[in-house]
DNA sequence: CTGAAAGCGCTAACAT
DNA sequence: ATGTTAGCGCTTTCAG
C-alpha cells in the first residue's frame, strides 16, 4: 500500500506537503503540487478513507437506512427503486455507500452512533420515525437527508414527492374520463399515506361529487391488501367506475381482486396506480399511474446531501414533482358503467 | 466518544488489558475480564471500526458489490430481492455492509483495490465478470462470495441457484399437463443463462421431443424483451402451447405480447416464469414459475463468507435448491391447442 | 497475567 | 512555502 509518506520521499519533502497538495490546498506551490499529483497517479496512489475519517475528516462515505421490512414488502418496490437512484446520483459525485438495513424499526439514537463511529459525511434516511426518533434527529449535526417525511432541521432536509398533486392528478384524470363513482385504497396513518387519502376526498368534494365510505378502504400498499381490497369492491351491491390506488402494488392486486370477482379492467372498472414501478408499464393492462421521478429525485436527494455536508445550504423541505402517465388501466366511462352506477341491482358478473 | 482509555481507567488498569478483554482474550483473568465488560456496558463503549481497520484487524464490515445497470434492469428485481436477503442475513449476523453501486462494470481490480481500502472483511459479488476479472478473484485472498456464477478459488465461494434443475422442473412441469410444443425464451451468452438454456434442451430431447428453432428466442431477461418475444411466438404460423421464460420478467412480458396477438394465457399458452418475484403471485393470471428460495440463499451466502473469513471453510462451488411453483399462468393442454399444434393454419385471433 | 512502546495513514496546529 | 510534532483509537509485539 502506497502512503503519503512514499510519496513524499519521492518527491523529496514532507508527508504534510503531500497531503495538502493531494487536497489542492494553495498552501503549496503550484510547481510542487503539480510534481506530487503527478508522482501520486504514477504510483497509483489511493487516500485510506479509515485513515483519514480516524483524524476526524471527511471521508466521501455516506450512510444510507432504508428499511425494507418483511411484512411491509408493500413499499419496497418504490424504496428500493429509490434507493438505486439514489446510490446511483451518489456514485456519479464520487461518494461511496455506507448501507444500515435492518428488519425492526432501529431507534435513531442507536443508528446516529453507530453511524458516527464510521464518520460517514452524511446519511440518507428512508425509514418510520418516532417522535423522538424527530426530535434527536432535528437537532443532529450529522447532514441528513430523509425522504417521504416532513421535518426539517438545521443539519437535516426532507425530500418528499407531491403526492398532494400526484393524486389530484389521478382523481382529475379519472373525473375527466367521466367517472364519478371513485374509489379510494390506500388509507391509512402513515405519513405518507395522508396526504394522498386528504388529496382524494378534497379533489373529490371541489368536483362537487360526495363521498362514499363504502368506497374507501384503508389499508397497507401492499399487493396483497391490494387484491383483497378488489374483492371487497368487487363485491359492492353498486360498485365503483373508477379505483385510485395509493400504490401500483395495490393497483396490481385490486385488478386481480376486481377480476375474481367479474369486473375487468379497464372493460369495467378503471384503475389508477401510484410510483410509476419499472414494471407497472407491462402489467396487463399496463397501469395508468403517478410517475415519481425517481432518477431526478435521487439527484435532488444527493445533491441537498452535499450542500448540507458543504454548508452551503441549510436544513429544507423539498418537495419534488410527480407526473401522470396514462395507460391501459383507465379509459372513459361506458354506458354500461353509467347504469350499473345509477341502479342497485347486482352487477352482471362474467366469469373469467 | 469513550475509548479503551476510559474504560482502562475506571478498570484501574491498562488499554491493552480492556482491548484484550473485551475481545474475550483467555490472557486476561476471568475477574478483571468481567469487571472490564461491566464498566465498558455501563459507559456505552462502543469500538471504533475506522482505528481497528486501520491496524488491520477484523472490521465486522462486508463490501457488497451488485451492478444494477440501468439498461439490464432485467435481472435488477431479482437482484434487489436477492441482495435485501443476504442484507439481512448479514445484519442477523452482526454484520455491517458496504455498499458499491455502480452503472458500469467495474473492473475488479479498481474495485478489489477500493475495497481493501476500506479493511472490510471480506465481500459479496453479484456482477458480470470478464475472463481477467476471474484471473483475479480466484488468486485475491479477500474473502469473497459470487453470486450466480461458476468459480471459486482459495478464499473464493460462488454460491448458485440450481438453474439446471430448476429449467427440468419447469419443462417436465409443462410436459405433464400434455404439452410438447414448447418455447424457451431467454437463450443468451451471458453466464447464468447458459444452464437454463440447456436444461430446456436436454429436458426435451430426454422427452423425445424434437426442438423447433422458431421456438428458441434469444433475448435478455426483461419485460421489454419478453413482450417482444411474446408478439413474435404469436405471430407464428403455428404458435406454441407453452413457454418456458428464463425469468419471471420475461414472463409477463411474453404474456402480455401474446395477449396483444390474440393468445390468451393460459387459455391458449401456458407460461413458466423464473425466479418467483415477490409480485408474480399478484400478476394475472398469477406466474407458475421457479422459487429461487432467496431467504435461505442469503444465508448461505453470508455463512459461507463468514466461514471464509474464520478460516473455518474452504472456496466451494455450492448450488442452491429451487423449487416449481405452479398458480395459474399454465394448464392442462386444451383440445384446440393440440389440434392448432398439428395443423400449419394460422391460428384464430381474438380481439382483446 | 499484565503493561509499555510502537505504529496503522492521515491531518491540524504550531513552528520555521 | 514547507516541515515538525502530536495524536485520532486501536492492536500487536515484546518485556516484565
Amino acid at each position: 500500500m502506497v502512503t503519503i509518506y512514499d510519496i513524499a520521499k519521492q518527491a523529496n519533502t514532507s508527508a504534510v506537503t503531500v497531503s495538502l497538495a493531494l487536497r489542492n490546498s494553495k498552501r503549496v506551490s503550484e510547481s510542487t503540487r503539480q510534481k506530487i499529483h503527478e508522482i501520486a497517479r504514477e504510483y497509483g496512489y489511493r487516500p485510506n478513507p479509515l485513515a483519514r475519517g480516524l483524524v476526524g475528516a471527511k471521508t466521501k462515505t455516506i450512510a444510507f437506512v432504508f428499511n425494507f421490512s418483511s411484512n411491509e414488502l408493500s413499499h419496497d418496490l418504490s424504496y428500493m427503486e429509490y434507493f438505486h437512484a439514489i446510490a446511483q446520483a451518489a456514485a456519479e459525485r464520487g461518494y461511496k455507500i455506507y448501507f444500515h438495513s435492518s428488519t425492526e424499526a432501529i431507534p435513531i439514537e442507536k443508528l446516529i452512533e453507530d453511524i458516527s463511529l464510521h464518520r460517514v459525511d452524511g446519511m440518507v434516511l428512508g425509514t418510520e420515525l418516532t417522535d423522538s426518533d424527530r426530535e434527536i434527529l432535528r437537532k443532529t449535526d450529522i447532514p441528513t437527508v430523509i425522504v417521504g417525511r416532513d421535518i426539517r432541521g438545521k443539519k437535516l432536509t426532507s425530500v418528499s414527492t407531491d403526492d398532494y398533486d400526484g393524486i389530484r392528478q389521478a382523481v382529475e384524470h379519472l373525473l375527466s374520463l367521466g367517472h364519478k363513482r371513485i374509489a379510494f385504497v390506500g388509507k391509512s396513518s402513515r405519513e405518507t399515506a395522508i396526504a394522498r387519502y386528504e388529496s382524494y376526498r378534497e379533489t373529490m368534494s371541489q368536483a362537487g361529487i360526495p363521498i362514499d365510505d363504502e368506497l374507501i378502504i384503508e389499508t397497507s400498499y401492499d399487493m396483497d391488501a391490494g387484491e383483497y381490497a378488489g374483492r371487497k369492491l368487487g363485491e359492492l351491491e353498486n360498485p365503483p367506475t373508477a379505483v385510485v390506488a395509493a400504490s401500483d402494488l395495490l393497483a396490481i392486486g385490486i385488478i386481480s381482486g376486481l377480476k375474481h370477482k367479474g369486473l375487468k379492467v379497464p372493460d369495467d372498472v378503471s384503475v389508477t396506480g401510484y410510483d410509476n414501478l419499472h414494471i407497472s408499464q407491462f402489467t396487463v393492462p399496463a397501469l395508468t399511474t403517478i410517475d415519481l421521478l425517481r432518477m431526478e429525485s435521487g439527484k435532488i436527494v444527493i445533491d441537498a446531501l452535499l450542500g448540507l455536508i458543504t454548508g452551503k445550504r441549510e436544513g429544507e423541505k423539498i418537495r419534488t414533482e410527480v407526473k401522470l402517465i396514462v395507460r391501459d388501466s383507465t379509459r372513459r366511462i361506458t354506458r354500461r358503467e353509467e347504469r350499473r352506477e345509477k341502479s342497485e341491482e347486482r352487477g352482471e358478473k362474467r366469469e373469467t
